[in-house]
DNA sequence: GCCAACGTTGGC
DNA sequence: GCCAACGTTGGC
């Protein structure tokens, strides 16, 4: 989800300081090259902000993560009532908000969480639209605040609430995001698929996209090389 | 609306 | 720590 959004699921959360979740668990925080499994949920963005907190710190634990500077972030532009709540969130919803910017709340799967702790200002991530009549990619947007607490977490309101997190040490994170533009031509899910399984047999640039590899992951990192792969179609005929 | 894929929970 | 049951994501 993306901004104000909720999605469905997803989780983000943040962190910052606190901990990581110590967990043994596999999900959790961590893993470097996140193996894995998948995410769900997406987020949304909400309003502005300013608002939070930046956090931090932490020490990162695990160490190494690749490190990515391009990412794609999921969110449900059809309206879909969740807890009787409407969870609709598209980019034309972003460019509404002040400032085009919003924070991409409600994310609440580890992987997802991990990545968007990852990011870091400036870089620019995909606004893909999901759970609808045409997924795929609508446009770019860019991380205009890093990591910080995700305030939904502890509202019982929100549709994304965990009665499991405790304000002492927050479970989940969140970015905020600013609308940059729309793609000249929406990229449809439909194409990418098809690009993504020539490449697949007989190489390219989306032969490992995480959007076909980790299929429910709601923020998602690009290679640089996906990344302009996935720009360049904008100039092409559709597929 | 279906359902495959996969993450999470919780008993043991 | 294993793993079955359950819940969710998200394409179709």
């Amino acid at each position: 989800m993306a901004p104000k959004m909720k999605t469905r699921g997803t989780t983000r959360t943040l962190k910052s300081s606190n901990d990581e979740e110590t967990k043994t668990n596999v999900h959790s925080e961590d893993s470097p090259l996140e193996v894995g499994k998948a995410v769900r949920g997406k987020r949304k963005a909400s309003g502005s902000g300013k608002t939070g907190k930046q956090e931090s710190s932490k020490a990162e634990k695990s160490p190494e993560r690749p490190q990515y500077c391009h990412w794609l972030m999921k969110s449900e532009p059809e309206s879909r009532l969740e807890n009787g709540i409407d969870v609709k969130f598209g980019i034309e919803d972003l460019k509404t908000l002040p400032n085009q910017t919003g924070c991409w709340d409600g994310v609440r799967n580890y992987q997802a969480r991990n990545f968007m702790r990852d990011m870091k200002e400036g870089q620019h991530a995909f606004f893909y639209h999901s759970n609808c009549k045409e997924p795929g990619i609508a446009g770019i947007m860019k991380i205009v605040k890093e990591s910080y607490v995700d305030h939904t977490q502890f509202d019982k309101k929100d549709v994304h609430y965990d009665a499991s997190s405790k304000a002492d040490n927050p479970k989940w994170s969140m970015v905020d995001v600013q609308f940059e533009r729309m793609l000249k031509r929406f990229i449809p899910l439909s194409e990418l698929k098809k690009i993504h399984l020539q490449h697949k047999a007989k190489g390219g640039s989306l032969n490992g996209m995480a959007l076909f590899t980790r299929a429910r992951l709601s923020v998602q990192p690009l290679t640089s090389e996906e990344f302009e792969f996935v720009l360049s179609l904008e100039d092409n005929d559709p597929l």
